[in-house]
DNA sequence: CCCTCTAGTTGAACATGTTCAGATCTCGGA
DNA sequence: TCCGAGATCTGAACATGTTCAACTAGAGGG
């Protein structure tokens, strides 16, 4: 979580870890909106004006946290990914692995959620603000095609981890609205939506509906923000 | 726009019904961001507490808009549909004219989806609050299938159009984030998508896929706000 | 050791949606 | 016509994220 470098750090660099720690655990413990720059300043003894010092917004505060959670997705997926070489159950294993790392979140995914969806907004997952956080997922997506025993047409290649990224924006989608205990539909959703994936496979790889995959791949890979 | 009844209008009335109309018309042109609760007092030239005395909140006003935008989907849609019976053709027209009615307002989009997206604003199109202008879509939908010369099996008929109706969500969220040119990208990625589920026809009716496409429908309907 | 300049810090000010105690008006009944 | 209760209206007050002019302190050069 907090650095502990060797460095000593400079004052600055004090206040604005201590910043970012205190605004990082209101957001774990009481969410986006309850998490006030007022309560933050208050809480970490400093003034409103010192933490948009370090700050610039709220938001920024947030994508702090963003960072923490993509990596702890990397943490937990990685591992995994060297147990199996099927396409499918690698999906699935960032899939899952992405999902569980927003679990302690879901009571206050709507704050969230309506604080990142505006395309013009810097939290916006699809923005350049977030590209750092972003390109983790990509590459845990790319990482899970590439090792794969049987690999995709090579026309796939390219556009396919982010359009696997953006699926699971979408999934994230269906788990905020999940009111199930746990959100254990979402995680059904996923079984069922891989499983008609290993299904459909055998059909991509044939003719038929290649080409008006490849097309809407296409369009939808280069969605940004 | 303004109902022209016969019966004379209370004083009550008629102040609901100004605020109402300087409301939307702010809406149309600066959006929801600029459209302040005291500007909307001022131009109807009352106090901000009667515009919250008649209207509880902002996005009840944001409400009303919904209803006249759906009322005009219905009336661009009905004629159309009864000019095919194709099933991917009808799909298409109730898809296509829902766009049109979004058009004018796709500057403010990001503002309207921010508002709109958690599943706890009433502004939600899967809340209670929007039933009303909900179902207006999910009718739409409806009559498209239902007026179809090959039906599909009967085990879809009751959750596809909810489902639809999602599928025009997100279509819409699609929308929102194109920056195409009079957003062309969101029309070239629907004729694609129609045109892939027009191959994909024959396969859901074979056995293959009808029972995975069956069980993700069941998750997916019934998504709520 | 002192001076200066900049990085760091402060809290008041602003615009916003919403609330609310009280003022004012309307309208049906006497 | 007149009255009073309930409907309607008012503007000040509140909490929020953000901005900013002014203040402080700390580092580095003389």
């Amino acid at each position: 979580m907090s650095s502990s470098g060797s460095i000593p750090l400079s004052k600055s660099e004090r206040t604005r870890g201590l910043i970012r720690d205190v605004a990082l655990r209101s957001f774990r413990e009481r969410g986006y909106d309850q998490t006030t720059i007022r309560l933050i300043a208050h809480e970490a003894g400093v003034s409103v004006g010192t933490t948009n010092y370090h700050f610039a917004s709220k938001n920024d505060l947030v994508q702090e946290l963003y960072l923490d959670v993509q990596e702890a997705h990397r943490a937990a997926a990685e591992p995994l990914l060297a147990t199996s070489d099927d396409l499918v159950d690698r999906l699935g294993i960032v899939f899952r692995t992405g999902l569980a790392q927003l679990g302690p979140y879901h009571p206050f995914a709507p704050e969230f959620l309506s604080a990142a969806v505006s395309p013009r907004s810097s939290l916006n997952p699809l923005s350049a603000d977030s590209t750092e956080s972003r390109d983790i997922v990509v590459r845990l997506f790319r990482d899970a095609v590439a090792g794969a025993k049987d690999s995709l047409p090579a026309e796939f290649h390219d556009d396919l981890p982010a359009a696997l990224m953006l699926a699971h924006l979408l999934l994230a989608l269906f788990w905020v609205y999940d009111s199930s205990p746990a959100q254990e539909r979402t995680l059904r959703l996923l079984d069922r939506g891989l499983r008609l994936v290993k299904l459909s496979l055998p059909l991509v790889r044939s003719r038929l509906l290649r080409r008006p995959l490849r097309e809407l791949l296409d369009l939808v890979a280069e969605v940004r923000a």
